[in-house]
DNA sequence: GTCTTATAGATGCTATGGCAACTATAATCA
DNA sequence: TGATTATAGTTGCCATAGCATCTATAAGAC
């Protein structure tokens, strides 16, 4: 069986292409889009845990903290220990981490519309709902 | 604008899932999703430079080197330098590489069938055809 | 109230991705 | 032919992914 007949395959190679453009996109603001995926977040809610972020982004609790301690690094967000839960910590963005939503979000909005050019509103809804359905049939495996 | 709203996002998680299970289905042979692509390349031919490899699989080059370098210490493969290129290296299977070609195409197989279980001829097609526009729009930004 | 178990987070290891810099060799040009 | 430029591969660095293991704390069982 030809290796691109494999759905994995040209998913893996797609998503490699969306990602390094969405990075370019990004690359002004010094992060990195996982880190952009966690300041979106931020920006709805802070005060979260890390193990909320976690859930939240559907990524791994460990490499949610060592994101958010770049994050902290480069002076973005700050964390402070839950006040009832001494193993928890909350995060919350500093005032540099607020201030770049705004800057961000146009060109945020303008890599998505890049990327469904082309595409009616249809059909990028009948690829979401495919996509759904290949993560279903797989997730729990 | 929601998390979920951008279609890198999505696509990433899918690829993600879709990759964990893939893992999981050649872990028993000791390769990794990345290792198995190479070694479905050399199925089909061997003897191709690295270099050529990497365009083959659309991957970095650097890191078609390193997988390279693992599939031979775990004795998939060998790497003789090209007879008039002292440049180039030359990639063969060894038996070993060669023998699980039968074993593992069953199982990768069937891992294509789960991934599109419930969809159509017709959706896949579909989503493959929506996947190249985006590729496309994004793949020279 | 003490002992056991569960949980939040951190650390260490190995995987690929992507980029810059380096080496060795080949090709080209003057 | 000798100097310049291009190319194949390697090495180093930093990013995330995923897993096992460890620490500190909380929750539950008795």
């Amino acid at each position: 069986m030809e290796l691109e007949k494999y759905i994995g395959v040209v998913v893996h190679r797609a998503d490699l292409k969306l990602n390094n453009f969405y990075q370019k996109v990004v690359n002004p603001f010094d992060i990195t889009v996982d880190q952009w995926e966690i300041l979106v977040i931020l920006w709805e809610k802070e005060g979260i845990t890390q193990k909320d972020l976690a859930e939240r982004l559907y990524k791994d609790q460990t490499n949610i903290a060592r994101m958010l301690f770049k994050l902290e690094k480069k002076g973005f967000v700050h964390r402070v220990t839950h006040e009832t839960d001494r193993r928890s910590l909350r995060v919350y963005l500093t005032a540099k981490g607020r201030d770049i939503k705004e800057e961000i979000l146009a060109p945020s909005i303008e890599a998505y519309k890049k990327t469904i050019e082309g595409l009616s509103e249809h059909e990028v809804e009948t690829f979401r709902r495919i996509l759904a359905v290949m993560y279903n049939n797989v997730k729990d495996l």
